[in-house]
DNA sequence: ATATTTGATTGACAAATATCAACGCCCCAT
DNA sequence: ATGGGGCGTTGATATTTGTCAATCAAATAT
């Protein structure tokens, strides 16, 4: 297993684990005796929510997702993680429980870092404490932009979301196979599977989009964009 | 204008601003230098989304509604802010842009505080930051419920959460008199404002609360939580 | 006092979305 | 090959929610 190395840094939104350039060299060698990596086959559960927070884990390889699971049965996809973005939540210095779940969405290995390190490590390193807070807001704008999507547009508009996230974030590309379900699809806009379903074909139909299964290619991405915005 | 003052602390999820008993004697006094007070008449607005994020405030006195506006023109009421909350947003340390406007519901004062001082302080009180992080980390939580209540439960289970979170977290009593109009409460429920009005009249004429104008007291709290958690 | 404005309310109706049932398809285990 | 089981798809229908227009009431201006 290859360690962490002090390259280059990385202001974005996903906190991709070069932020441990801000580590100095003792706290990097501590790290990296004690981390450990874990493979998880697909649909198998990395994080439970309402579970202890003992560990903060950083996806090394594959897809996982982050789900919020409420009391009925009905699941809200918050976002999807891949190489290299951590994966810790808000239990972190507050109740140290999980406040969602992360399932494997492919054969993926994450690596896990004990939360107590994090806490020492921050404890003397001002400079990763406030990337840490960084980070911690890029999260809360994006919350933000799932709270309007999600409660303001129609389904329409929050297919759209949902596929321009899929091609811009995760699969950087606007043709993309991929191992989600419909019905995860559907979870992360809020709506049913036969819903999501439906407006994929108008999508299709329309000449938007073209999909077979699971490969996916976005045709007119201006159009995607504006039936987004306008809701 | 009293100052700061070093007294209990508080683990509260909103940051009150007793989380400056973390600070030296010192940094204490640059604080209570540079800060200063304004007052706000009601539907005045403190911050603006899109502005620039110069300072950070802390509501000393009245009332503050937490707005997310959207391109269109609906807007999202996020939380209500009450002394003595503090209210920064996820520009800090980030784009320094607000993303979410504060508009007082009542006559509100508001206390400023530089956000450069505060990443002074946060760059040698390591105690501080942690607290941040701890603070953002609830937040976020927040948002977790906000997100599920918004997206899985119906208008009833909606009206009612926005009911007991006035009750419970800012009035602090069944039975109150709220500034904030049938709009705004729409707005926290992310509804229009009829379906809001047809819904509280629903529960009234079903005895679960009773309300004439502004003035709201929960009659049956067990049947409201009862329906908050039906959805 | 009277006109005007603004927010609250109501009803009728239209649009958006979920539910339910059925069916097809593909993969896998027997 | 064959019979489930799960996922994807479709259509019919019911429910939820928004829109639009009208009215009402309280507050404010003339």
């Amino acid at each position: 297993m290859a360690s962490f190395k002090k390259d280059s840094c990385c202001n974005d939104c996903n906190l991709k684990m070069n932020m441990f350039c801000f580590l100095s060299d003792e706290q990097l060698h501590k790290v990296n005796e004690s981390r450990f990596e874990v493979e998880f086959n697909p649909d198998e559960v990395i994080f439970k929510q309402g579970g202890p927070l003992t560990h903060i884990v950083c996806i090394t390889k594959g897809l996982a997702k982050i789900k919020l699971e409420d009391d009925s049965n009905r699941a809200l996809l918050l976002s999807i993680a891949k190489p290299t973005n951590m994966v810790g939540g808000p239990g972190f210095l507050t109740d140290y429980r999980h406040h969602f779940s992360v399932v494997a969405l492919e054969k993926t290995v994450a690596c896990f870092i004990e939360a107590n390190m994090f806490k020492e490590i921050m404890s003397d390193n001002t400079t990763f404490s406030m990337e840490m807070i960084s980070y911690l807001n890029k999260r809360i704008m994006m919350h933000y932009e799932r709270l309007t999507s999600l409660t303001h547009k129609h389904m329409h508009g929050r297919i759209a979301d949902a596929l321009l996230y899929l091609a811009d974030a995760i699969y950087t590309s606007d043709s993309f196979t991929t191992t989600l379900s419909r019905q995860d699809l559907a979870d992360y806009s809020a709506m049913t599977k036969e819903s999501a379903i439906r407006i994929l074909k108008e999508f299709k139909d329309e000449g938007v989009i073209s999909f077979s299964g699971d490969q996916f290619e976005i045709l007119n991405k201006q159009s995607l964009v504006n039936i987004s915005e306008k809701g």
